[in-house]
DNA sequence: GAATGATCATAT
DNA sequence: ATATGATCATTC
């Protein structure tokens, strides 16, 4: 289970067996202790499903099991099966834009083929008795790249265009952008409307929930 | 209640 | 500071 998948096949395959455990169950068998306060440890859960599962990726703009192009999500889910959270893709790169091309983003690189992993997490109870439902693996397809890719492209171009300030979570149908910073005064370069070098909030590009809903409701039908 | 903007932990 | 993993919490 600790193993770095080498086949695709191999990945679902570890992944399937994570079905139905709770994430203490887990924790136990993989000789982990889980921190004291998950409240604060928000990405605990997904990087001890990475460990659980192999990832390699690290923390490089790559997709999570970089040989075999595979990014690896965790989706909170009610126990109804309801997505609880917006998904985090990755920052958006706020110099440079011009240029950027769709398929060459680490947006399409990474979502281009995905692993979900939803935990069913019930109101009141600890995060730790969630239980991995089951995993499904996800590749776009042509219309979903169309709306992933009008929505990158719709940022992009005001980023290019140095109109970061335009830029709010109001825009992109299935694909959004929020703060991404340890806090509000945390800054990052970026190019200004004078093509001069500025200052702002770093960002990143998050999945709507609605968008990961659709996703989970396919893959349950089939 | 959902959505937006803010924040927490960790590694490099 | 920049990237990863995300969820929190205030606003609407």
């Amino acid at each position: 289970m600790i193993n770095a998948p080498q086949t695709q096949q191999e990945l679902l395959q570890n992944a399937n067996r994570l079905a139905g455990k709770t994430l203490v169950h887990l924790a136990q068998i993989m000789h982990e202790k889980p921190p004291q306060d998950l409240k604060k440890q928000k990405g605990w859960c997904g990087q001890f499903i990475e460990r659980c599962l192999g990832a390699d990726g690290g923390n490089l703009p790559q997709p999570d099991f970089s040989t075999l192009g595979i990014e690896l999500k965790t989706l909170p889910i009610s126990p109804h099966g309801l997505v609880q959270e917006s998904t985090y893709v990755s920052v958006v790169n706020l110099k440079g834009a011009l240029g950027q091309n769709w398929r060459e983003s680490v947006v399409y690189q990474k979502l281009k083929q995905v692993l979900w992993v939803p935990i069913a997490h019930v109101k009141g109870q600890s995060l730790l008795e969630s239980r991995i439902a089951t995993p499904f693996f996800w590749s776009m397809d042509s219309t979903q790249e169309r709306l992933l890719r009008q929505d990158w492209e719709n940022v992009m171009d005001k980023v290019s265009m140095g109109e970061i300030h335009q830029i709010s979570a109001r825009m992109g149908e299935v694909l959004q952008v929020r703060p991404k910073a340890a806090h509000s005064r945390v800054i990052t370069e970026t190019i200004n409307e004078d093509g001069e070098s500025s200052q702002t909030l770093p960002r990143g590009f998050y999945l709507r929930s609605r968008f990961t809903q659709s996703l989970l409701d396919r893959a349950l039908k089939r």
